[in-house]
DNA sequence: AATGAATGAGAGTTCATTCAT
DNA sequence: TATGAATGAACTCTCATTCAT
């Protein structure tokens, strides 16, 4: 089975003008970029600034308005690429699955992953509901939607109950959301424990329905 | 049956330096925290200012530190007190029932209908993530804390499949969480749609194992 | 030998309205000049506030300004108050004295002794520079009237050189400062070491052109 | 004889950040550090504040951060360089002495001539006294330095009778500081009497025991 | 005589952003 | 393309002082 949706690629990087850049210019504007991610990361959305992000990637501040607007859209930017990675994860995880309950799982553990690998970044997700809830959005129905395809398949074919597939999309993240919060992010640990995991696999499985699964 | 669990009362006003209030003292320091309650609603937790608190309350700048020390520790005031508020919502509401599948919906039910009424106020909650993390483990392990109670009795009576009730409960908090967010919060609906909630309802009831319960 | 000098006695205190106080007024009025004195060494002028006054002496803040007028004005009361000890503390050491030398030996001690008793409180006397000129001017002047005297009499005995008494108390209070300020204030001991100590006085002797002394 | 002792250079200017400036970056950072002069001696430390400054200086509040850390540092900066000034101008006085007498006169000569040509500016030395201890040390030392070597030199040529250097140098500092206090910042004159000075040269050459001197 | 609530100006400092070079 | 100097509004917080009780 090949990847459970597709991730599409990151945009042409451009100048805060929208003008194509030169290879050195595309240079410096990865390396803010980078450099904003560390900044954010470590400090959150309103303690990093303009100063840390620049001195960070060792450019003068003037340098920052001529890739990016404001720090805003920087943030912005970074969350939709966090975005792709986060789908990414998941769904490189998920190719390898034969059956629906082994896709969920494995989908879940490629986001728990992702969450212990990097807290801090999952963090500036988090905080984008407050900063940009467009953005936001954006992230949780892009997730959705590739919920959405698999589930609306895995209908057709008997093994999910039927149901209103974006309504159980949305409470799957849910859970992983406040699973990985509440084990991960608050936890030391830097997985979700086993016997956590399986009793969130009971409940989702129960929860869809599926076929072959002993309630 | 009684309320589904105890809610305690606040604690007693104080100044910033912990000493007892007159009247008239009492009185200005609610009415920095009402203002301040309206003014983090509006804006946020970091657009807001004391500034804007204390013109909102019509109190002179100084004042403010009369009675709290910071603007973090009127954050963290309001989100105890929102956090009581929320819990005593769901618990009000879900006294009324019999059965526990009863009692599940109409926690729910009090829970949507509380971030409804108040869609500004429980965003604050929301932002303590990143404002006070700590008060906001607190905010849902108190929650948390009810839902275990209920659903380990719901167990020994069998009207649940057996589980670790604190990883339930949890989930249960996701769920809610982020339907409430997706279909009210940013929804333009005041109200979480009847089919959304069956649909829910349905998930967490199969998910529950709930006997007398068709999946 | 009687003391050197005369050193008078404080005024009565009165209200900050300068009507005279009741026995309670009294003792009130006591205590946060007590306090003002700790403060006030122990933070220095501008860093002591009238909160930490008050606070220091357990009455409320609007009590201050039943007994005084600013935090200026408390201030220069206390330098003049400590003006007293300081003369008193001279004097009284030299009273025992026979010959002029062992006047001036007696004199310097006392002097080098009050500072290292309360090196907090004679920094407050050397910040009245800043605060209030005219107070510190008051301090000096009084300080060297005593020696003017004193040096007259001894310049009439022929046991020390004629000269202007005046310039020479100022010279003796600038050395008794600077070396006090260096080997105490500044020093890790509380008292002038026994060379410095014996240098300064063959300096000075040299320079009173004290008879019966070997220059 | 050449001068009495060496006086350093003043350092790089940088930063804030302790970075290098462009041309007009420097021009910038010396007019603010003239306003804070002029501010720091028209109204004392306390008094002073950076709006102050900036407003002398006509720059932009932030601009002040851009070359100074905080109002004690360009204090101390400034402290540092009125002692240069201080220590060149007793130094390019004394260098053309002939006799230690003579260098003595001069000497002082120099010191009260500068403290009557920026009294203003004096009264920022002393205020270093509780505004930064460190740094006024600092001051006194590096002139009694000076001194120390000069009378060292003194006494092995049997000018000056044999003792501790370092003692005679902080007296003759002290002797220095209250004369010019006394008669030039509190009194009217911009000069000290010449009575005064005879007194004082007369005391301090008895006290140096120097030969060739009539006590 | 004593309280303590209330004031409001002013402090130092940060920061996103602009602009001349 | 890149720099870094300059801006100025906004922020949190302190404090001497006044006033109603």
């Amino acid at each position: 089975m090949s990847q459970l949706w597709a991730v599409e690629e990151a945009a042409e990087p451009t100048g805060a003008d929208g003008r194509p850049l030169t290879t050195r210019g595309a240079r410096t504007r990865q390396a803010v970029l980078d450099a904003a991610e560390r900044v954010f990361a470590d400090l959150g959305y309103h303690d990093a600034s303009i100063v840390k992000i620049t001195e960070a990637a060792s450019v003068a501040q003037g340098t920052f308005y001529l890739y990016f607007e404001s720090k805003q859209q920087v943030f912005d930017e970074l969350v939709r690429d966090l975005n792709r990675r986060v789908r990414h994860a998941m769904s490189e995880h998920a190719a390898d699955a034969t059956t629906r309950i082994e896709r969920e799982r494995l989908g879940f553990l490629g986001y728990f992953r992702f969450v212990a690998q990097h807290p801090a970044l999952y963090r500036i997700i988090r905080q984008a509901e407050i900063v940009s809830p467009d953005i936001l959005r954006e992230h949780y129905e892009r997730i959705s939607r590739g919920y959405v395809t698999g589930l609306g398949e895995a209908m057709d074919r008997g093994e999910v109950v039927r149901g209103d597939p974006e309504v159980l999309s949305w409470m799957l993240m849910g859970i992983g959301e406040i699973i990985g919060a509440r084990w991960i992010l608050w936890g030391d640990s830097d997985t979700v424990p086993d016997e956590v995991f399986d009793q969130v696999l009971g409940f989702v499985n129960r929860g869809l329905g599926a076929r072959g699964h002993e309630s």
